[in-house]
DNA sequence: GCCAACGTTGGC
DNA sequence: GCCAACGTTGGC
């Protein structure tokens, strides 16, 4: 059981639009950046907690929890022409991109911003926090989980 | 809207 | 294999 945290922004898709979601669950789709699809494909198990961050947006903050409910299989807009995140050079008997499902879980009763975990010393080595840590999927420890989740309101 | 930081591409 | 140029991310 291992803890991630997923940015997102939410003109795209937001953590509302998850819980909204069939089943509250989607497929997290165009990663394109090989740090994060490995972890995608070969590290994020079933049942992983995801933390589910909002970039790009005020606040920019943690929202809530999702769990891993699928684990890595190859991203299909690769392959589609008309999607944002069609790449030409991957090839279907040798996919290049990669995701997994995620169901929302729970809603932080109070959200935890960027501000208030740049402001926590618990909190200093996330990798949210690390000047020019743009990656979209990035791993957090079990310590930070909790503090997160109790920051939001959730023990 | 700006721009620093980072990742990728491609010429050499 | 180096690195300049370019594109993207994402906070501000």
């Amino acid at each position: 059981m291992a803890y991630w945290l997923f940015k997102s922004e939410p003109d795209v898709f937001s953590f509302d639009d998850l819980m909204k979601a069939k089943n509250r669950t989607t497929f997290w789709e165009g990663v394109r950046n090989y740090q994060a699809r490995n972890f995608l494909r070969d590290q994020i198990k079933k049942s992983d907690g995801v933390l589910y961050y909002h970039s790009n947006a005020e606040p920019k903050a943690i929202i809530g929890t999702a769990k891993v409910v699928r684990e890595g299989y190859p991203d299909p807009t690769q392959f589609d022409p008309k999607s944002d995140y069609y790449d030409e050079d991957a090839k279907r008997d040798e996919p290049r991109w990669y995701g997994v499902d995620i169901q929302a879980d729970r809603a932080f009763k109070q959200v935890v911003t960027l501000e208030e975990i740049k402001q926590t010393g618990a909190l200093a080595g996330m990798m949210l926090v690390k000047k020019g840590a743009r990656l979209s999927v990035q791993p957090v420890t079990p310590e930070q989980w909790r503090h997160i989740l109790s920051m939001g309101g959730l023990k």
